[in-house]
DNA sequence: GCAAAAGTGTTACGAATACACCCATGA
DNA sequence: TCATGGGTGTATTCGTAACACTTTTGC
């Protein structure tokens, strides 16, 4: 505690988390009902008061793993928030990050007091004071940057397909994209590893399964290969 | 005042500006010599407190308009830093901006007490807390964006030449272009007016000047175009 | 055997690269 | 007249875009 700063004004911190999860051919943002005032019961993104002693990335970990239970997510600062009366209750300051998450079967079951649901970016609906203009640039975020870096496979599962990559950019960038072209293209970059197994289900013929092969892009990067999709 | 809050911790929050300019052929970063403790008479980003019932972008624009004397400047913000031990006085929550203004020699007289000075980005000396990471941070967002989106412009007089424009890009990129192809990529965008008038100064021939012509761009980005330089 | 998704190759076009000579002018 | 920086065109290469048929298999 310094006695240079004694006078200055301090203000109320807050982390929200936009957290991005591809679906059912579809992005989606997962949404809680807010289970404490102001504006108790309406929808809103995940968040909590910034606790001394611990940084913005620190406090993000903390209430995407106390949601989601999961840990070794991707998270990224998207920019604080700080419009005097952004909050109807009092000025908090409200650092946002995003997070993007491999969706599946197992991490559905959600820790948290209220509803808490996933919805398609074309869905989203009302929420508490700035939250929507957050997930909006949360997505122009996204969207500038998953074209020139290897983002998307943050939302993938660790396997899949080249079908599924396709569908994930063609949902990022709402447009569609030539499968022979994607292919290609996505091939000609050589990071991905061809498994010897394929997933049936979404076809009859079955579709192969990939990876992503990080340490190989983390090389190239380094000789100045840049990334471009979508 | 509202009361849902009131057993939260409050935080001190600053502005901190990384401020680039072009000049000489150069990029270079604006700093200052600190003039209050701690570290009075260190190097230093330029910044301060936020003010009650101010906004992030306007407690920027007041430091910058303090400091330069110009409104009108492109800021954008970069991203909060919040690790505890940042400052060594106490914990202050930094929320850094990075502004390019066109530096020329009217605007060289700063408001400071102390000594304020144009660095090349090749030379920033020893700087106070984690500034040298935000210049860093802000390098590399101005590299990143600066491909995808006509940012150059704003380090430029409002009347450039080609190769002064030129120059910027390599002193951004830290490499050389060959003159022919930038001059064919750049002008292949259509979004230069060509002037009546040429510099002197730089040669005996002179070189023409030119505008950015912003409503032009506006009008094809709206519609899909993606600038691409560098 | 047929519906539904997966996989694949060729051609055409446009953008990026590499490269060298002439121009205007001040000294 | 010459040194300095400004201006410009063409040929080649590479990446991107357009386009249609075959494969697999569950039903």
């Amino acid at each position: 505690m310094g006695i240079y700063y004694k006078d200055q004004p301090r203000q109320l911190v807050a982390v929200d988390c936009i957290i991005f999860g591809f679906d059912a051919g579809e992005l989606k943002v997962l949404l809680i009902k807010r289970d404490f005032e102001p504006m108790k019961g309406s929808w809103s993104l995940i968040g909590g008061f910034l606790n001394e002693q611990e940084s913005f990335r620190q406090s993000a970990e903390r209430i995407l793993s106390k949601l989601t239970g999961l840990g070794n997510i991707y998270l990224e600062q998207l920019q604080a928030f700080g419009e005097p009366n952004r909050d109807s209750e009092d000025r908090v300051i409200s650092v946002a990050y995003f997070a993007l998450i491999k969706i599946d079967e197992q991490n559905q079951n959600f820790d948290y007091p209220f509803e808490a649901r996933w919805f398609s970016i074309n869905e989203i609906p009302e929420l508490i004071f700035d939250h929507s203009k957050m997930i909006q640039k949360a997505l122009d975020r996204l969207q500038f940057n998953a074209r020139y870096r290897p983002l998307g496979f943050e939302l993938l599962p660790n396997k899949f397909t080249i079908p599924q990559l396709q569908q994930l950019y063609e949902s990022i960038y709402q447009q569609s994209y030539d499968r022979r072209n994607f292919n290609k293209k996505i091939m000609s970059m050589g990071l991905l590893n061809k498994l010897d197994e394929k997933q049936k289900g979404s076809s009859k013929k079955g579709a192969w399964l990939y990876q992503f092969n990080k340490e190989k892009y983390d090389d190239l990067a380094k000789e100045g290969f840049k990334f471009a999709l979508g």
